[in-house]
DNA sequence: GTCCTTTAGTTCGATGAACAGACCAAACCA
DNA sequence: TGGTTTGGTCTGTTCATCGAACTAAAGGAC
């Protein structure tokens, strides 16, 4: 909760939510870590931001229970349940933004493991469920632009993998 | 879409919402505008941001068709339908932040009028479907804290009302 | 119409955060 | 044991935010 992040006098949980994720950056690593991104070097490849920003974001993710540092030489960064507890609102979230900005075109597509697709309200449009993140696949989706990047990170995400699970580079 | 606000080559869904609503105050003002408020020193009242910022915040959301300036005199914000739609990943991140921080007791609770609550995926738990915000009822929840601040705006808030509507002062 | 108050901003100087790039130390590898 | 990769820190510059003062237009009372 740096200076000018929080919102002490708000009394609203979307004020408490912000001052947990919403500076500069945060949404976007936490994203990374449900796509399987895990290592400092993962992160700064495929995100171009300043080591700087990124070691206080971690650190703060950390502090705040939302990531752990796991391992005792150079560190992997895993979510907590607490975290994983976002996924709606991310998923709903990217499916807003997809389609304010490519309408019927989604950057990215996400799948019930042997069942069916997540539709626009995050439920599996199979059995209407909305099922917990380790049992979706996601996939590149129509919109995708895979001229924007071409890091190893970037490449590894294209192949349709589950999320959660660490990412092959 | 400010300098330092966007991120250019972040191909996804969340990274193009983040750039519509990822600074500083601007989901605070969406919040409010869901809640009922409509003007810009409501907002300042409300939200003790400064009033250059709030200018500014208010300028970008109706260039981004986020917001619609109504009325010759003194404006009034209103919500558009794109930003209505970004109502189910607001309720899911205010559920998310007070949980966290207040479990158990939520800050604001919000009910499909005349029939059930909405409960944690932000579906009605009688008829499970997920309302219209027009059809939302929202009122202070057993976590609020009244010692926070006491402006017309807050105390206008405590009173139970629909979202969308404009809030009586 | 004329004055007065409220509303909706703009402007300004000071402070704090983000950025790119250089630097550094520990981990790991042959 | 020496070199490379990894995971950072440090620094100077640029940009955003802040509180406070200022201003112009709108609305109300008479």
């Amino acid at each position: 909760m740096a200076l000018g992040t929080d919102y002490p006098r708000q009394d609203c949980g979307i004020a408490r939510s912000l001052e947990l994720i919403g500076e500069r950056w945060t949404l976007l690593i936490l994203r990374d870590c449900f796509l399987g991104v895990r290592r400092f070097t993962d992160f700064q490849t495929h995100l171009d931001v300043s080591r700087g920003v990124l070691a206080s974001r971690l650190d703060a993710l950390v502090a705040e229970g939302l990531l752990e540092r796991v391992g005792d030489g150079h560190p992997s960064y895993e979510l907590t349940e607490d975290a994983i507890g976002l996924w709606p609102a991310l998923l709903l979230l990217a499916q807003w933004g997809d389609e304010r900005t490519s309408p019927g075109r989604p950057r990215r597509t996400f799948h019930h493991v042997g069942c069916g697709t997540l539709g626009r309200d995050g439920r599996c449009t199979t059995c209407d469920t909305a099922p917990h993140p380790r049992d979706v696949e996601t996939r590149r989706g129509p919109g995708a632009d895979p001229t924007l990047r071409d890091d190893a990170v970037s490449r590894a995400l294209r192949v349709p993998h589950r999320l959660l699970e660490p990412l092959q580079t």
